[in-house]
DNA sequence: TCCGTTGTCTAGCGATGCTAGGATCGAATC
DNA sequence: GATTCGATCCTAGCATCGCTAGACAACGGA
C-alpha cells in the first residue's frame, strides 16, 4: 500500500513540475516557445512522459489556465477586501484585474485567448473559473444598478475589462492612458 | 514598356489572389488550415511563390488584416450614417462591429488577435488601421461627455466592443444575451 | 528465482514554415 | 534567326513541431 501511495505521490508531483515549468517557460519566452521537447528537457524527462499525464498540449495549457483562474480570483477577493464603499471595491478590482493581466501574460492568455480545451458558460465548467467570475460578481452585483440583472452587469465590466487588458497588451492601446480609461470606465458603468 | 507592366499588373492580381484565399480558407476552416502548403495548392503556385510576395505566414495574415479593417471602417460609417441621434448612431455602431466580427470570424482575428507583423498606436501604423479607429471616433466622440476625451472614451468603448465580441466568439460568453448586453453599455457609457 | 506489470525511453511519422539551388522560359542583342 | 542573360518558378530539402509505436528496464508479488 504505501509503495503505490509513494508512487502518486511522486507522479502528483511530476505533474506539478509539468504544469510548473510549462508556465514559467510560456512567461518568460512566449507560449510558441513551449515546444513539447523543451518542456521535457526542464523536466528532465522525456517527451512521452508528458503525454502520460496530459492528453496533448492542449490539457498543458488547460491546467495552467485552471491554475492561474484560482490566483486570479484570490487576488480579486484580496484587492476588494479591504476597500470601503461598493464603487471604490470596483475600482480596485478593476485595477487587480488589469495589473494580474499585465504581470502574468502568459497565464492570462492561456485562461481567456488560447485553446485549452475548457468548457465555458456550462454547467461542466471547472470550478476555477466559475469561482473567478464568481469573485467578479461579488463587488460587481453591488453596483449593477436597479433592474439590471447581476449577472449581466458582471458579463459586460468584465469584458470591458478583458478588451483593454488583451488590447493593451497586443500593442493596440497604449498603456500609459490605463489609469484615466479605468477611471473612465468605473464612472460610467457602476451605479452607487 | 507594355510587357513590365503586364506583368506587374499579372503579378498585383497574384498578390490578391493570395490574399483572398488566404481570407477565404481561415474563414472557412480557421487560421491553422492556412499552411503555406496549401495556400500554395489552392492558387496553384508552389510554395516558393508566396515568399516572392510576403516575407512569411505572418505578413499575409497581416494583408487580410488591412483588408478587414478596410472594411471594418466601412461597415461602422455605413451603419451610422443612415441614424439620427448620437445615441442611436452609437448603439448602431456597437450593433454593426459585433455583426462584423461574428460574420468575419477570421478576419476579425487578423486583425486584432493574430500577430500579423502590424504596428498600432504609432505614426507608422498602416492607413487602414487607423482610419477604422477614426470611424469609431466619428460616431462615439459625440457621446463622450463633457471634459472627457473623445479619444480616450473611444478608447475605452471600443475595448468594451471588442471583450464583448472575443468572449463571446471564445464561448465565454453565451450569445443568447448580446442585445442586452449593448443595450446596457450603451446606456451607461453613452452621455447625451 | 521467475514472471508480469508498470514505467520510461529511443526512434520515427506526418506536417509545419521557410530556403537553397537548379531548371526553364522569354526578352534583348548580335 | 541564333544566342546570351536575367527573371521566374519549381523540386527538394532543412529544422522543428505535436504525437505515438514498440523496445527495454526496473520492480513488486508469487
Amino acid at each position: 500500500m504505501s509503495v503505490q501511495e509513494r508512487k502518486q505521490r511522486e507522479r502528483a508531483e511530476r505533474e506539478r513540475l509539468i504544469v510548473a515549468t510549462a508556465r514559467e517557460l510560456a512567461e518568460r519566452q512566449g507560449w510558441d516557445a513551449v515546444t513539447t521537447r523543451r518542456l521535457a528537457e526542464r523536466i528532465e524527462y522525456s517527451q512521452p512522459v508528458l503525454y502520460s499525464h496530459f492528453r496533448g498540449k492542449r490539457e498543458i495549457i488547460g491546467a495552467v489556465a485552471l491554475e492561474g483562474a484560482a490566483e486570479l480570483a484570490a487576488a480579486v477577493r484580496a484587492a476588494t477586501s479591504t476597500v470601503d464603499g461598493p464603487r471604490e471595491r470596483v475600482t480596485a478590482l478593476a485595477l487587480a484585474y488589469l495589473d494580474f493581466a499585465e504581470r502574468n501574460p502568459a497565464v492570462y492568455d492561456a485562461i481567456f485567448q488560447l485553446d485549452g480545451g475548457l468548457a465555458f458558460a456550462h454547467e461542466d465548467t471547472p470550478e476555477p473559473l466559475k469561482d473567478a467570475f464568481a469573485a467578479l460578481l461579488e463587488s460587481l452585483g453591488e453596483v449593477a444598478g436597479d433592474g439590471v440583472h447581476p449577472g449581466l452587469f458582471t458579463e459586460v465590466f468584465w469584458a470591458s475589462l478583458h478588451g483593454l487588458a488583451t488590447l493593451t497588451r497586443a500593442g493596440r492601446l497604449l498603456p500609459e492612458d490605463a489609469a484615466p480609461r479605468v477611471e473612465l470606465l468605473v464612472d460610467r458603468l457602476a451605479m452607487a
